[in-house]
DNA sequence: GTCTATACTTGGATAGAC
DNA sequence: GTCTATCCAAGTATAGAC
C-alpha cells in the first residue's frame, strides 16, 4: 500500500502515479524542471498531458513528491547507521563518521533520480516547493550536525558548521561526476572520509601508504 | 576599451552591453537561465525586450558571456598565485595548496553573479551553451589537476581526481550559503585549506588547538 | 483513468519606424 | 540605439466526453 515510505514495493506493475513520479524524477534531473513540459513527461509514461491531473494536482505538486522522497531516502539511511552502531560498543569517531559518510554517498547515488533534485533543482525550484520541502532538509541537515558536534567536540560551532556545509559540497557534487555505472562510489567515501579525517598532507592510510614527509 | 577582460574599466557610466551582461549575470544566478524572461532583463536596464537583440544575438549568447567572463575571473585568479610565488622561493606545498584553495575562493564570491553561473546553471544549460563554455573550464581544471599531482606526487592519478573534484564540491557549494556581506570567505578559506591537508581527526592547526585525541 | 479539445499565458525572436 | 508591434511556438491547466 502506498505509504510515504521510500521502498518501493510495486504489487502488480506499478500504479500510475508511481511511473509517473519515477518519469518525472529521471526528467528533472536531466533536464531540469522548467525545461522538462508535462506533455513530455506524459509520453514517457504512455499518457497525455491532461491526464496527469488526475493523479496529481499541479507540476510543483510532483516536484514536492519528487522531492520528498528523495530526502526519505537520506534519512532512513542515517537512521540505518545510527542502528547499526546502537547494538556496538560505544564507536570510534573516525569509523562512525566513515560510516556515515559511506551511507550518504549509497543514498544519494542508489536513488540518484530522486535525491540529486536536492543538489541541482532545489535552489531555483519555485517557492511554494522550497517550502514544502524545507522542514525534512533541516530535519536531515539536524542529524549531520549533532553527529559533528559529538565527533569533533573541541571545535566552535562557526567551525562544525562550515566543516559540515564543506563536507556535504564535497559528497552532493559527486552527482554531477560520478558514474555509477562504474561502481566506485564506495571508493570515493573511502577516499573523501579519509582526507575529511586524516588529511592529504600527512602519511595517512590510503592507497599509496604516504611516506609522511613533505 | 571592451577587451575580453574580466576587468571592468567603464570609461563613461557603463556601455549597454555591460549594463546588460551585469544585469544578466544577476537574474540567472538568482532566478535561473529559463526562468529569466528577456523582458525582465531589459526592465532591468531600463530597455525594452527587442532591443536587446541589438547588443546580443540571443538569449543564449548573453549566458555564454556570462559564463565566459565568470571563468576568466577564475583563471586570473589562479595565475595570479602562480606569478606570486615564481619570484619567491620553492613554495611550501601546504602553503602554495592554501594560496589557491584562497584564490579560488575569493575570485568566485567576489565575482559570485559571473562565476555562481558555473556551479549552478552550467548543467543544465542548452547544449550550445555548454559546449562554447567546456574548453574555459577544462583549461582551468587542468591548472588544478597539475597543481594536485605537484603537491601530492606519491598519489595515484585516480585518487587526484576525486580528490579535486571532492575540493571542488566543497569550495564551489559555498556560493549557495557564504553570505559575502559577512566577509566570511577568508575564514572558510583557511578553515577548508586546513582540513584538506592536515584533516579534522588529528590534534591540526586550527581555532581551537586540538588535543590531538579523537 | 485516460482521452480530446481548447482556453489562457508567456516567452524568444524579427521588422521596421524613429 | 531604442521603440512598437507582431509572429510563432510552447507550456500549464481545465472541461467534458468516453
Amino acid at each position: 500500500m502506498p505509504t510515504a515510505t521510500a521502498s518501493s514495493n510495486p504489487t502488480e506493475t506499478q500504479s500510475g502515479r508511481e511511473r509517473i513520479l519515477a518519469a518525472a524524477a529521471q526528467r528533472f534531473l536531466e533536464a531540469g524542471y522548467v525545461e522538462t513540459s508535462l506533455r513530455d513527461l506524459a509520453a514517457d509514461v504512455g499518457m497525455k498531458a491532461g491526464s496527469m491531473y488526475y493523479h496529481f494536482e499541479s507540476k510543483d505538486a510532483l516536484l514536492i513528491a519528487v522531492l520528498e522522497r528523495g530526502m526519505t531516502f537520506m534519512v532512513e539511511a542515517f537512521e540505518g547507521v545510527v542502528e547499526q552502531f546502537a547494538a556496538a560498543d560505544p564507536p570510534d569517531a573516525e569509523r562512525r563518521l566513515t560510516a556515515h559518510i559511506t551511507a550518504h554517498l549509497r543514498a544519494l547515488h542508489d536513488n540518484r533520480a530522486f535525491t540529486a533534485g536536492h543538489v541541482t533543482l532545489f535552489r531555483t525550484a519555485p517557492e511554494a516547493v522550497r517550502e514544502a520541502v524545507l522542514p525534512l532538509r533541516d530535519d536531515y541537515e539536524a542529524r549531520w550536525t549533532d553527529l559533528l558536534a559529538d565527533v569533533l567536540p573541541d571545535r566552535p560551532i562557526g567551525d562544525l558548521t562550515m566543516l559540515r556545509l564543506g563536507l556535504f559540497g564535497a559528497m552532493n557534487a559527486s552527482i554531477e561526476w560520478l558514474d555509477t555505472g562504474r561502481g566506485t562510489v564506495d571508493r570515493f567515501a573511502r577516499l573523501i572520509a579519509a582526507q575529511f579525517w586524516y588529511g592529504v598532507g600527512s602519511g595517512a592510510p590510503s592507497n599509496t601508504a604516504g611516506k609522511g614527509k613533505r
